[in-house]
DNA sequence: AAAAAAC
């Protein structure tokens, strides 16, 4: 079992000895990625740099944590640097590169990277994405950028408003590709396509090569190469994950006793609904666990200070949705925890990446009630194996200070926290019970379902795999189908 | 079912 990173690098034998002044990047940017502490390549950078440098277009699939950004990062400052000059003249840095995500924290930490491996070039770049005020995004792009990272929206709106000119840009990366088709952002990228000279490099990054995806290629991509380092829908061998069989209204006790148990200092806790993510974090808070939630109903500034904080320690909870489901980085993460299976089975592939990222250990730990079982087969059949579970037995919830969970807040704790307590007087009541002294009549349907010896629900495999794709090609996807048929229509671009 | 993203 010496696995985790040695497994992972001698899959890669052809690339495992490079190192990154190999790939005769200039001295300026292995200067910024040495100081960044990296001394080697991880498999997706040591496939895909050669490939960018080249100029030819990818079709990237990497796992999360790879390493995917400094992958196409790198090789694009570097190609970009024989056109940098040092002129304060915004003529002089037209937006040569553009990087789109689907998220706009995303977007941001795509820059921070960019920016760090760019710092000793003289070129520029910046983030644009929605949620906050345009204009110091117009200023900062009137000041001239090579390299412009953006959320699909949020561009457009810049473009509408002539703050922004895309007729120079000879690199795209479209990041999480897949997340953006499913997010319906297939309208905005073809507006900004038809907005891009012809003439350029597209690197098209995505977790799952589906039939969108591929079409989506075969129209703007150029014979890309395909780089694959990992299969995907595959999860990390370095992440642990164990299933946590529960009852759904012992959810919250049961997160904050994983918390507690294993000494879990910094976890993100995935919830399917925004309001299901507020909640948990208030409990969270009650149970003496710092904890904040994250998703779009909040502000974005509300969305920057959680994950800021969070990755400076001063939260050990985030609580999120999938907002934070895709590319985030968060250094050393050692767990997180799914409070509902997501719906869509890929999600939970992303989720748990946000652990165990470059080669460290993780815990990947999953709440299942009764009524999720479903989601729980779509996970084992898309990970090609079933996960262990195990039963949890939730006991009384005890504050972090040793006071009883159901004790009267202490004097000068915030209002909001006597207000939601009260709020949750009824639910609190059922999570604080143990299963032990719960009424038997009650569980009797659900315990069954536990007590059956755990399988993977082959039935429901097998139904899936006789009947493919049954009634699926409703409401959303019907526009997708429309639209993806447009794309090979011959383009008439101006 | 739910989430995300422009104003």
């Amino acid at each position: 079992m010496s696995d985790s990173v040695a497994t992972n690098t001698s899959t890669e034998e052809a690339t495992a000895a490079l190192t990154f002044d190999q790939f005769g990047l200039s001295a300026d940017i292995l200067k910024a990625v040495s100081e960044s502490g990296y001394t080697k390549p991880t498999p997706i950078q040591a496939k895909a740099i050669p490939v960018v440098l080249s100029g030819s277009d990818v079709m990237g699939a990497a796992q999360t944590g790879t390493g995917k950004t400094a992958s196409f990062s790198l090789p694009i400052i570097q190609r970009l640097l024989p056109m940098a000059n040092t002129s304060a003249s915004p003529a002089r840095h037209p937006v040569r590169a553009l990087m789109l995500t689907p998220t706009r924290e995303l977007a941001d930490q795509v820059a921070a990277n960019v920016q760090t491996y760019s710092k000793h070039t003289p070129l520029r770049s910046t983030v644009v994405f929605g949620g906050v005020d345009m204009n110091p995004q117009s200023e900062a792009l009137r000041r001239g950028v090579e390299i412009l990272i953006a959320t699909p929206g949020r561009l457009l709106d810049h473009v509408q408003q002539k703050t922004l000119n895309l007729g120079q840009v000879q690199m795209l990366v479209l990041d999480e590709a897949d997340r953006m088709l499913d997010m319906g952002f297939l309208p905005d990228l073809q507006r900004i396509l038809n907005l891009l000279p012809k003439e350029r490099q597209t690197l098209l990054f995505s977790a799952t090569f589906s039939p969108e995806i591929k079409k989506l290629a075969s129209t703007y991509l150029r014979n890309p190469q395909t780089i694959e380092v990992a299969r995907s829908n595959s999860t990390a061998t370095n992440v642990r994950q164990i299933v946590y069989e529960v009852h759904e209204s012992d959810k919250s006790g049961a997160v904050a006793q994983i918390i507690r148990e294993r000494e879990l200092k910094q976890v993100i806790v995935f919830c399917n609904s925004k309001i299901g993510a507020s909640r948990l974090a208030r409990v969270l808070e009650r149970d003496g666990i710092v904890a904040t939630a994250i998703h779009g109903d909040r502000s974005q500034s509300e969305r920057m200070q959680a994950l800021d904080a969070f990755k400076r320690g001063e939260i050990e909870a985030l609580v999120a949705t999938d907002v934070a489901a895709r590319g985030l980085d968060i250094a050393e993460l050692p767990a997180v925890i799914n409070f509902d299976l997501p719906f869509n089975a890929e999600d939970y592939v992303h989720r748990i990446g946000r652990t165990g990222r470059a080669g460290a250990s993780g815990d990947a730990l999953s709440l299942c009630s009764a009524n999720e079982r479903k989601q729980l087969a779509d996970i084992e059949k898309l990970i090609k194996r079933p996960l262990e579970v195990q039963t949890l037995q939730v006991a009384t919830p005890m504050r972090r200070d040793g006071a009883r969970r159901d004790e009267r807040p202490a004097r000068g704790e915030r209002a909001e926290h006597r207000h939601g307590a009260r709020d949750e007087a009824g639910s609190r009541r059922r999570t604080s019970s143990s299963s032990y002294d719960r009424p038997r009549g009650r569980q009797q349907p659900i315990d069954e379902f536990f007590l059956k010896p755990y399988e993977p629900s082959p039935s429901a495999m097998k139904r899936q795999e006789e009947a493919p794709e049954p009634e699926r090609k409703s409401a959303s996807k019907q526009p997708l189908a429309a639209l993806l048929g447009g794309l090979g229509m011959p383009r008439k671009t101006s």
